[in-house]
RNA sequence: GGGAGUGUGCCCGAGCGGACAAAGGGAACAGACUGUAAAUCUGUCGGCAUUAGCCUACGGAGGUUCGAAUCCUCCCGCUCCCA
């Protein structure tokens, strides 16, 4: 890498640091990205993932986006599985002691990790390295433990409004969790982090890694916070555990339909961190004077699909969202239904067809007038019914199955 | 170690001997209305059963009672106060 300008080094961190919501600090980072140039190295750059479930959403990419960025100029991507953090489990989240993995789950979701995150950054070996933080902290003496834990004070631990919330409300919070933010700080001293990014929810962890780094007589690392996008619900930020989400390996369907169920005035937010348009752009069409908002989510699902999925399929998943929702067609794909030859009561068709738990929910849904088989309703609980292959049942709005005679 | 509380359905939470499958809210599902929006309105929301009804369930195990989520005993979990 060559001696940078000036003017590229600004243009760089202008690039880098887009859509941050803080940044700690711009000039360590414009220092740390000329050092870089000079001396050939590339910066490491930590992002950290919890091994607990595999699903990678759209509000990571927010994060994920900017490292792609940083592959590009040059720098390498450290993805952290956090696999002995995830026995503590986020303080950040709901009090709940998690499972611990085993080595083989751990490998699974590691490697579903890649390939999912291969749809956004650089996967190949000298743009990528992926650690566990077992590697180094099941090494550690407790002594080392405790020179850890000396780093910080009570006080300034129970500054995270996690903790401070919870112990107001009387929630429990387990000493341990408070080992929590030491051990991804001390992630980024194990793998010399020069840049670590992370959601608003993550800056107080990420700024521990700051003092350990330092006390440890490394550079600290940079930190570069980005907005947690909202859920689906339009309220909570989007997260795996409150399943409002839009994963990143959605089927095109599912995801485009997921983004039209959006509140409207959510539509700012996903436009600004879910697609690359410019600030103009978004204005144009989250302004119902000059775009109609129905048009414009159905503009932001295609681009949010054609991202993941290709530009086809954005297309694709778009024309037949209004087959089926706007003309109210049948999909032109759906589950098959495997039944028995012969008549069967109504109720057991719908739980064979998984559209219920219980006999009682699949007759609650019959009354409620929500099934039909092949446009025709049905409103008789105790129906019988003598149903042929290629037959359409449909319960409530959304769910279909076709029908295959075994 | 001493004391005071508390544990309810997916979540929050009321109930404190019968009228309790358990108020209310949230989530979810269905219907109406729509732009499959959102909001709103209506209904459903443990299981089996066509109805009657039966079974399972209020932290766990026993007990008192014709009858217990509600009272008693022990155990377990959690919170707070004092040490």
């Amino acid at each position: 890498m060559p001696e940078l300008t000036e003017q590229q080094l600004t243009d760089q961190v202008d690039l880098l640091t887009r859509g941050a919501e803080a940044l700690y600090t711009e000039s360590e980072l414009r220092h740390r990205l000329a050092w870089a140039a000079r001396e050939g190295r590339p910066l490491r750059v930590k992002l950290g993932m919890d091994p607990t479930s595999p699903d990678i959403h759209v509000g990571h990419v927010v994060q994920l986006r900017q490292i792609r960025k940083f592959q590009d100029l040059g720098h390498k991507a450290v993805l952290i599985i956090g696999d002995y953090t995830a026995r503590i489990g986020d303080p950040s989240g709901v009090n709940k002691t998690r499972p611990v993995l085993s080595g083989e789950q751990i490998d699974a979701n590691a490697a579903t990790y890649v390939a999912q995150l291969s749809r956004v950054l650089d996967p190949s070996p000298e743009k990528l390295e992926v650690r566990r933080n077992s590697e180094w902290l099941s090494q550690m003496s407790f002594e080392q433990v405790i020179r850890l834990c000396s780093q910080m004070t009570v006080a300034r631990m129970m500054e995270r409004d996690t903790f401070e919330l919870r112990f107001k409300d009387g929630v429990p919070i387990g000493v341990h969790e408070f080992l929590y933010p030491f051990m991804q700080g001390y992630d980024s001293v194990c793998i010399h982090a020069d840049v670590e990014l992370g959601g608003s929810d993550q800056t107080f962890n990420n700024l521990v890694g700051r003092t350990l780094q330092e006390n440890a007589g490394q550079k600290p690392q940079i930190v570069m916070i980005f907005p947690l996008m909202v859920g689906l619900d339009g309220v909570q930020k989007m997260s795996k555990s409150k399943g409002n989400y839009i994963g990143i390996t959605d089927e095109p369907n599912d995801m485009f339909g997921k983004v039209m169920s959006i509140p409207d005035a959510l539509m700012g937010n996903y436009f600004e961190l879910g697609t690359e348009l410019s600030r103009a752009e978004i204005a144009a069409l989250v302004d119902p004077a000059q775009t109609h908002p129905r048009k414009a989510k159905a503009e932001l699902a295609r681009l949010i699909v054609s991202q993941y999925h290709g530009p086809a399929s954005g297309a694709a998943a778009l024309a037949e969202f209004d087959r089926v929702f706007s003309q109210g067609n049948v999909p032109t794909d759906m589950p098959e239904i495997p039944i028995p030859a012969g008549a069967i009561p109504l109720v057991d068709l719908i739980t064979l067809g998984q559209f219920a738990d219980s006999r009682g929910e699949a007759r609650r849904l019959i009354q409620q007038n929500a099934v039909s088989l092949d446009d025709v309703k049905i409103s008789d609980i105790a129906a019988t019914v003598t149903p042929a292959t290629g037959q359409i049942l449909r319960v409530g709005k959304r769910r279909f199955g076709k029908i295959v005679v075994q």
